[in-house]
DNA sequence: GTTTAATCGAGACGGTACGTCAAGTCTTGGC
DNA sequence: GCCAAGACTTGACGTACCGTCTCGATTAAAC
């Protein structure tokens, strides 16, 4: 089933993939993702395309390892002064920041288009960066919920994504800005419908 | 401004044109959107590639013309039965079959990935498409709002959004499947918060 | 039968085309047949490697028509004084000069050299330098004959081949010098052969 | 002058050796010449690309000790039963069949071919193959001299020349084929001149 | 018999060229 | 003047080998 004869990983050179990845992510902020090519990456990173190949199916795959390697953040989770309202809206509005940020968005918009075109990378894309951001929502708004701040009968899960769908919709298909204005309003409406009913 | 002695449509080949858009469309369903080459649909199509360059950019532009040729059907808006968890239900219900559909799926969401990378094309798609689909909304949740059902500090844009962003995110990402369930949860959980206060 | 929809050579650039024979030619004279490639060619010509590609199977075949083009001139013959020792030395001594030029040698050896590999390249390179080359030699031998010069005996395609081949052979394999007295030595041998016996 | 710190041979390893002879000699009777590879022949021997380059400088070194590793045998020279007609006809006949035998073809072109771009080599493979060849051939012509059978004018060397060259440029170009009836009009034709004045 | 250093199988590496595909431009002949 | 057709230059693709390099694991010579 394995279908060429998997290279041997314990022989791998570290410093090849850390070129790699260094370039991919230095060229896809300068070129962008549709001209960002296999061979400008070996090239810029003084490597044989074959080395890639080794590696990685696709630019799509090396950019999302290159990515993730500088993104694993979410160990932490949420803070919790107990004031949803406001924590939700801090940590939104950070958010917010980032996304803004020319040099984040061209690896992360570029990793969610090729996703949508390649079920396979899409899979990684979510399980490896999407769904551990939207379960630490959900565990804040669990724990809310145990503390009585959140209704019982609200599917936390769903009231999350009520949360973040909206934001990253915007900054995705550009339907709109990434203001605080517009973080704190979605806050406040999302969380007027999961207090507790009197 | 012109940039290149523009044709002159009026003896531009219409059966050219309808050939161009069903041979995009046919191809991009059969290959996918990457595997989808201007070659490809002037050969399908029967028709030179300057023919095709002539009039298009891209064939991200082909593509949404072609697209939008059949898709034109937000005229008559939502419909208002003065049950608003009804009346949303019962079109996101809908919705979520037609994006289930496969011959669907292809030219959309190429669309979607395509404009995350070209914001020109994007601009476009967002003010073809996906803007005259939440204004619909917003209009309806406007009218709500009129009639007392909907709590006058209500953002109705952004609770547009609330109900929308989720049900697209998880098509478009492959985040979740698009089950009537999800629909009236989501349904329920917004509306809860838009309800007048007492 | 026909393998790959032939292009239509009415449309075909004559430009492209000699550039890509000076290039071929020069370059084989500046690095050698092995390290003579495709690329080289086309960069060196300002061409497109397609079309190399779309008109010529391979490098040898277009170092053959590059080559062919400047040599035709088989057609006079050689020259008939009545002396026939004197006409072959005269012309195999030029011969050994031309074979002798670097510039010459290159391309030639690389010839004789592919043919042996690639069958059908060699009934093109044999067809078309050398069996001309060889026939002169033989109408030659063959006019001496009926003269009565040579017995009526002989050969006279095997005695062509008597005189051409240690030539080309020497030169082809290095095992010898093309001097004026071995091309002395040569002809006087064989013609010895061929006289009318008593 | 030693170009690398020769590797130590007495620590040769036998076994790889003729492994390596067996997989070159099979691969170019199976893919050409062309199509032989280090690589290929390393994996077919089950050795280490190393192990070749310690030894050999390129395929066609490789190729030319394998070949010559199964071919020393011109230690007996021509038979001399006093019939120097006889004499060269019966090991032409002999050089003919083996030389129309497909096994034999493969490598003894590739190398006669592979030296004529190769200086180096080629001069290994004249000395070691082609020159003692002709030598027998020279020497039986000599003994025919002394025996006052061949002119003590001939130049013996170009003599053997003009059979043995007409006969093997036939093979490497295909300008014809190695038939007994040519053969032994070569070897009449040759002989004609070479015997003494009356 | 043990030590020890070179050779060995294996294969990752930086490269070059392959032969193919498609992009976007340009030219030709037909309508 | 638009059109179908397709040759052109360009540039990237993914593959095949090159020749160099490291990595344990033999393995045969020197101790």
């Amino acid at each position: 089933m394995a279908n060429k004869a998997a290279p041997d990983s314990s022989r791998r050179s570290e410093r090849s993939r850390r070129a790699i990845f260094d370039a991919a992510l230095a060229l896809v902020g300068e070129v962008g993702y549709d001209k960002l090519t296999i061979e400008g990456i070996a090239s810029r990173a003084g490597v044989g395309k074959q080395t890639i190949y080794r590696w990685w199916p696709s630019k799509a795959a090396v950019l999302l390892d290159a990515f993730t390697v500088d993104v694993e953040d979410y160990e932490q989770g949420l803070p919790d002064t107990g004031d949803l309202a406001a924590d939700l809206k801090f940590v939104l509005r950070a958010t917010a920041d980032e996304f803004n940020d020319p040099a984040f968005q061209a690896p992360y918009r570029a990793l969610a288009v090729a996703g949508a075109n390649d079920e396979e990378l899409s899979r990684t894309f979510v399980g490896r960066l999407l769904e551990p951001g939207i379960r630490v929502y959900v565990e804040r708004l669990r724990a809310a919920q145990e503390a009585g701040e959140v209704d019982a009968g609200i599917d936390v899960r769903v009231a999350a994504e009520m949360v973040l769908s909206p934001f990253s919709q915007r900054w995705l298909m550009r339907t709109g800005e990434l203001t605080y204005d517009f973080v704190d309003t979605l806050v406040d409406q999302v969380l007027r419908g999961l207090r507790p009913r009197d």
